[in-house]
DNA sequence: TGACCATACCTCTGGCGGAAAGGTATTACA
DNA sequence: TGTAATACCTTTCCGCCAGAGGTATGGTCA
């Protein structure tokens, strides 16, 4: 299936943007950020988190910041402009192909 | 990611029982009746979709009856009990997932 | 004190959905 | 006659994602 892009599935990167638009977060507190607004429908993976984090840092959507609380070291991931506007591109994307699958089941 | 079970994408196989579940339909069919219901916004690569048909009928989801219409084959497919209960099952899933994700970007 | 869970980062492996590309045969039409 | 549409199909390859596991620190409870 091809929806304009690829983004039938992708999901899970357009909702780490999302939670990053709102303020500046780290990998654990995301999986637990995910699952808490989702009401624990959504269950983002570490195994994808990460490598999900690591390539959109180097695509330039996300910047980091290394910080320690209580002794423990915590990576905290910022939205860059790019990442922004990146993620506006996946929210319509998104929402035009729901409308579209939408129309078919009725 | 993972919703409930593993139905993120999968998308493609809920609007071929979804069509199914009108009326029987060909392969060749399918693939103009997705982009039409869709106005054209949703794409069904025939590499994607013939596979799909012959999982489905070995799951005995589909049924298939061999016609001959203007000298060409025609294979027409029908969705068997057992194929609209999964229909069902993923129009759920679909619509829990669907809503989840929106809760999270709002 | 030692066991165990939560926090916090990560990797490797492999399956499967799905795109790209191409193949075969018949009919319709310019 | 050659090109497009109809109608079936396969092979190849990539990226998303789950499963499983690994490392280290801190807090809690027996």
């Amino acid at each position: 299936m091809r929806s304009r892009t690829n983004q039938v599935s992708g999901v899970a990167e357009m909702l780490v943007l999302r939670c990053l638009s709102e303020r500046e977060m780290y990998g654990y507190e995301l999986v637990q950020a995910v699952r808490e607004l989702s009401n624990g429908e959504l269950d983002m993976r570490e195994s994808l988190l990460y490598p999900l984090l690591h390539g959109l840092m180097a695509d330039g959507c996300l910047g980091r910041k290394a910080t320690v609380a209580n002794g423990r070291q915590r990576l905290y991931y910022r939205l860059t402009a790019k990442g922004r506007r990146r993620l506006e591109a996946m929210i319509e994307e998104w929402r035009g192909m729901v409308k579209a699958v939408n129309r078919v089941i009725g």
